[in-house]
RNA sequence: GGCCCCGUGGCGGAACGGCAGACGCAGCGGACUUAAAAUCCGCGGCUCCGAAAGGGGCAUGCGGGUUCAACUCCCGCCGGGGCCA
């Protein structure tokens, strides 16, 4: 960091150091707090203003880490803490809190180390974090602050689960409903119950009603972490290792707490268009959500032993149906198991066996990093239902059991992978679709020469004829045309002018294809092996060949076509049906952790799970001995360990006296959530965070984030936070809402109206020739723009990297405050660019910013004698110029473009210093406003100045000033003049000038004339104000 | 491999299709000072002509295109990043 302060005998008494930055800053943070100056009431309660719109602008709230705050966090509060002071200062009611997302690993992995509760740990985290955001100045709403460890918040958590376990999804309405319609519906026949209602015993009812629960128990293929002895979620899962601490992941079936979120994959996709969001965010959840519209294919399979007789697959293809020449089912599927049972006479038992135990030891990772294809026959073979051929079913690991059906139809001729696998197994391809070039190609082959010998010439009469139809842009229907006027042109190659070089193509084409004998070409399509001799698949548009059974025909159709025509039949058979299918998994919501909201659930001696009423939440977590994990590959919740906390009777805990009675022993779920259960509803809490009676009072909901009077969809107004949460939190939290939102609990479907993701602050690190990373206290800059690392004088270059401890370029904003300031960080992190953009820390530059407070300061105050200093009379050019700040700041901060914001108070402040002949430049007035102006970016100096002018109140709660738009405008503007698109003058035009004066005057400009030079004016384009362009 | 985003001075960056490089940093020159710091004034893409004042040409990763006019829109490359395979 480098040494900004001077000596301190020559500064002046009153400039604006850091040390009186601080002394000021100390001094308005106290004065807000006790003024509670940010408070913010709810409808109905006293000071609640119902005239004014509302603004609900939220941060998403930290994970408070024992390190404290680094400085990429208050480079979105900043942005917010702007947005919100603005908005205040426009007349708005703004809910602006601030939270903890408090639950998590970290906490728990010291408490392991050391023994400390998590709780205490996570306090004093807490603590620090807060007194961190306070040192910003950024004004929170602190009466609404929680951390989702509260009791006052999870015993909510846990009811929002409650609802969720007591709701199911009526697919036909496409809404959760309360679980007791699902039984009204039931007992009057309406839902699809497997026996009729009243025939089932007690216990299959309430099997039924349980696996239509949004919440429900499942075996599920889980990402075990045995390190961390946890169950991971899809996204804390990166490439095969858990995302904190990176430690191996391997798939489990393992019974767990899911979330039926898929049965609202539609819903999430399509409400993705009605909210504003980056659309690259957008995009990622729609990807991950993954929808693909196919169908559903029974495959008879010939293995007696085998229940049903048939493979079911899922394709997305199934225009290729015909193409299918083998099957693949993945190593777990259950045909697997029956075969090994009962094996098939073809079946090499030994060989399969060894295969399905070889798979198993391996990560999805690995099977799908691998590029060796590997697999077993399985002895057993199918029926492909478009041609009726026996085809192999063989097991092989690049079918995955959780995708799909766990088995699928290949067709090798029009996928990549199946083309591979057929390809090291020598397994048949067939062709179903062609490009029309290959089309072509076929016909030719077919008609070119039915009953007579190709001749010597015959490649170049196919090379014409490909000429020719790829110049009609390849019609089928004219291709019978074409080959008549090919085959009728001279034999003696390629002459006719400007197609030479097709034709020539076309050759070098063929050689590359190996056409070197008809007879060869013609066999090729007659066996539709075209791609089995091409070397790769083809998989792009085209029309369906070869795909023509006694019920149907495909050939001749496209893609869309196709599969309506074989989803139609495979309906109509009894054979298949269309199928829409979802990437999107279930979300598996049971961790075996101790920190973490424990179930409101315990099970019965026969294992049935029962809720604990809502009067009796929150379920608290017990102490613990040790927090150590059992480490292992069989999961052992943590919570097990506290066996006097597990048994108990359901009365102690709570459960209705209806479901079950209150001395049947029960034990409770010894699973915890995980830390998304917190965070994907604490947008809602933070509306009416101290209601004891409900997870938050209708009226402030509704009025913090239902729907906007003008009928546009309601949720937070701007929502910011990083990027790396698009497809985990922001998936969730949208899923509760929609349930909360159907089950009537909530005013609106959508969580976050608006989305904003602020850019990653990286680091400069160093790394040397081998581009091996160089901790940045191990090097020097030895000359401008040259680095060393000190110990050996090796050159190193520097790169931009992110702040990480092992790089040692992490930076912490209580030393840079201490240095500059809190008002000069804020500005600082503001200038370095665009916010969404990703931008490296450099200390270098903070020095102007800081230069341009003191410089603001000394606007107002006179640095020797600390007195405020104004001028007695307005100057008329800084009166335009302060209309022109209030106008471009109001502009830019709404776009949230504050790096161009302050660029304009720091033109404003250079043009005042400019005209400032000692005794100030700005009247008192004038200096107030720009106070105001200033206020949400570096509030505590504005407040400064805004007292020292005797103002009364807080600058924070005062009006925007406004502007006049006529004060915009001068009298005159300077246009530049292009002559043929150059610009080779400038006039002066009145403002406001119509097209002909600003013709006129710019032909008179000498300049202008000079390069014109005598040539004939063809066009004067002109944009008044702005442009004038003569074209000669 | 597919989709998306980004390439502008030494650096961070600015620019409704209309004066490329606002503003800041670093740098250079000057004023003030015994001196330095701070402050204030000024210069600043490359290149050519000119003693200078000036002026010309080339410049927004590369190559095409649309347009009176392209950093901005379209197509194709190259490089970097993200997401999905």
């Amino acid at each position: 960091m480098p040494m900004t302060q001077p000596a301190r005998d020559s500064t002046p008494t009153h400039r604006y150091t850091a040390d009186l930055a601080g002394e000021i800053e100390l001094r308005w943070q106290t004065r807000w707090e006790q003024a509670a100056a940010f408070r913010q009431p709810n409808p109905g309660e006293p000071g609640f203003d119902a005239t004014k719109p509302r603004f609900y602008c939220l941060d998403m709230f930290p994970y408070p880490s024992g390190a404290g705050l680094h400085v990429g966090h208050p480079e979105g509060y900043t942005a917010t803490d702007i947005i919100s002071r603005y908005k205040r200062m426009k007349g708005f009611n703004v809910l602006h809190p601030m939270g903890w997302d408090a639950f998590g690993l970290p906490a728990e992995q010291y408490a392991i180390q050391t023994g400390v509760h998590p709780a205490i740990t996570t306090r004093g985290a807490i603590d620090n974090f807060r007194r961190q955001l306070k040192r910003f100045g950024f004004s929170y709403d602190w009466s609404r602050e929680f951390g989702t460890i509260d009791e006052g918040y999870y015993a909510w958590t846990q009811w929002v689960f409650l609802r969720l376990y007591n709701a199911w999804f009526d697919e036909k309405a496409r809404i959760a409903r309360h679980i007791d319609e699902l039984v009204a519906m039931a007992s009057r026949g309406e839902a699809a119950t497997p026996r009729e209602w009243g025939r089932m015993t007690a216990d299959e009812q309430r099997d039924f009603i349980d696996s239509r629960r949004l919440a429900y128990r499942s075996e599920m293929v889980v990402n075990w972490c045995p390190k961390l002895g946890t169950v991971l979620a899809n996204d804390e899962v990166i490439d095969g290792r858990s995302e904190r601490g990176g430690y191996p992941v391997v798939r489990k079936p393992l019974r767990q707490w899911v979330f039926r979120i898929t049965a609202y994959a539609d819903r999430l996709l399509q409400q993705l268009a009605a909210v504003d969001w980056p659309e690259s965010t957008k995009a990622m959840q729609a990807e991950w959500i993954g929808r693909s519209e196919g169908a559903e294919v029974d495959f008879a399979i010939q293995h007696p032993e085998t229940e049903g007789g048939s493979l079911r697959v899922f394709t997305t293809r199934p225009d290729t149906l015909f193409g299918a020449t083998y099957m693949v089912v993945a190593p777990e599927h259950p045909l697997v198991a029956a075969v090994l049972a009962h094996p098939a006479p073809e079946t090499d038992v030994a060989a399969l066996r060894a295969y399905v135990e070889r798979t198993r030891s391996r990560s999805d990772l690995e099977r799908q990093e691998s590029k060796e294809k590997t697999g077993v026959f399985t002895g057993v073979h199918a029926i492909n239902p478009g041609t009726g051929e026996r085809i192999p079913v063989w097991a092989a690991d690049y079918v995955l059991i959780g995708y799909g059906t766990g088995a699928i139809m290949a067709v090798p001729a029009h996928d990549e992978r199946d083309y591979e696998f057929a390809k090291a197994f020598g397994l048949a391809i067939r062709d179903v679709v062609y490009p029309r070039a290959v089309l072509a190609v076929r016909y030719f082959a077919r008609h070119a020469y039915p009953t007579t010998d190709p001749g010597p010439h015959w490649r170049d009469q196919m090379a014409e004829f490909m000429t020719l139809v790829a110049a009609s842009g390849e019609k089928i229907d004219d291709f019978g045309h074409w080959l008549d006027v090919a085959l009728a042109a001279p034999h003696a190659g390629p002459d006719k002018k400007g197609r030479a070089a097709s034709h020539g193509a076309w050759l070098e084409t063929f050689d590359e294809l190996g056409f070197t004998s008809f007879a060869d070409v013609r066999r090729r399509f007659e066996e539709a092996s075209y791609y089995g001799h091409h070397g790769e698949s083809y998989d792009g548009p085209g029309i369906v060949a070869n795909s023509t059974n006694s019920e149907v025909s495909l050939d001749g159709m496209e893609k869309a076509d196709a599969i309506r025509a074989v989803t139609d039949w495979l309906s109509r058979t009894g054979r298949g049906h269309g199928k829409v299918t979802f990437r999107l998994r279930d979300w598996v919501f049971s961790r075996q952790r101790y920190w973490g909201e424990p179930f409101p659930i315990v099970y019965d001696g026969a294992g049935r799970a029962y809720p604990i009423g809502e009067a009796h939440l929150p379920v608290r977590l017990p102490e613990l001995a040790d927090y150590a994990p059992v480490e292992s590959d069989d999961p052992q919740p943590l919570l097990a360990k506290a066996a006097a906390w597990v048994s108990t009777t359901a009365g102690q805990a709570g459960v209705d006296p209806a479901l079950l009675p209150p001395d049947t022993p029960v034990r409770r779920e010894t699973n915890t959530m995980p830390g998304s259960a917190g965070s994907s509803w604490y947008a809602i809490r933070y509306c009416d965070p101290g209601n004891s009676r409900r997870f938050a009072g209708r009226e402030a909901e509704r009025y913090w984030m239902g729907p906007s009077s003008g009928g546009g969809v309601g949720g937070v107004d701007l929502y910011v936070g990083g990027s790396e949460h698009a497809v985990g939190h922001l998936l969730y939290a949208r899923f509760w809402q929609n349930v909360l939102f159907d089950l009537g609990e909530v005013s609106t479907p959508e969580p976050f109206r608006r989305l904003f993701h602020q850019g990653l602050i990286t680091s400069f690190a160093y790394q040397d020739h081998e581009k091996h990373l160089v901790p940045v206290d191990e090097v020097d800059e030895a000359s401008e723009g040259e680095f060393v690392r000190r110990a050996t004088g090796e050159r190193v270059t520097q790169i931009v990297a992110k702040m990480s401890k092992s790089l040692k370029n992490v930076v912490n904003p209580d030393e840079v405050i201490a240095e500059f300031g809190a008002d000069t960080f804020r500005l600082y992190e503001m200038y370095m660019g665009p916010l969404e953009a990703s931008k490296p820390w450099n200390p270098r530059d903070i020095t102007g910013l800081y230069r341009f407070l003191q410089r603001a300061w000394r606007l107002g105050a006179n640095e020797e004698t600390g007195e405020l200093k104004t001028a007695p009379q307005p100057d008329g050019k800084i009166e335009r110029l302060l209309h022109r700040l209030i106008s471009k700041v109001s502009g830019d901060v709404e776009r949230l473009s504050f790096n161009t914001a302050i660029a304009g108070m720091i033109e404003f402040t250079n043009a005042c210093v400019a005209i400032d002949k000692g005794s100030g430049a700005l009247t008192s007035d004038q200096l107030a406003r720009f106070a105001l102006v200033l206020s949400p970016f570096a509030p505590h100096l504005a407040e400064e100045l805004w007292s020292r002018l005797g103002r009364s109140g807080f600058a924070m709660h005062q009006p925007w000033p406004i502007f006049d738009g006529a004060m915009l405008k001068d009298d005159t503007v300077e246009v530049p003049v292009q002559v043929a698109g150059k610009v080779r003058g400038r006039v002066m035009i009145p403002a406001g000038a119509d097209v002909k004066t600003h013709e006129t005057i710019a032909l008179a400009d000498a300049k202008v004339q000079e390069f014109i030079a005598g040539k004939p004016v063809k066009k004067i384009i002109v944009v008044p104000g702005r442009m004038v362009n003569v074209v000669v």
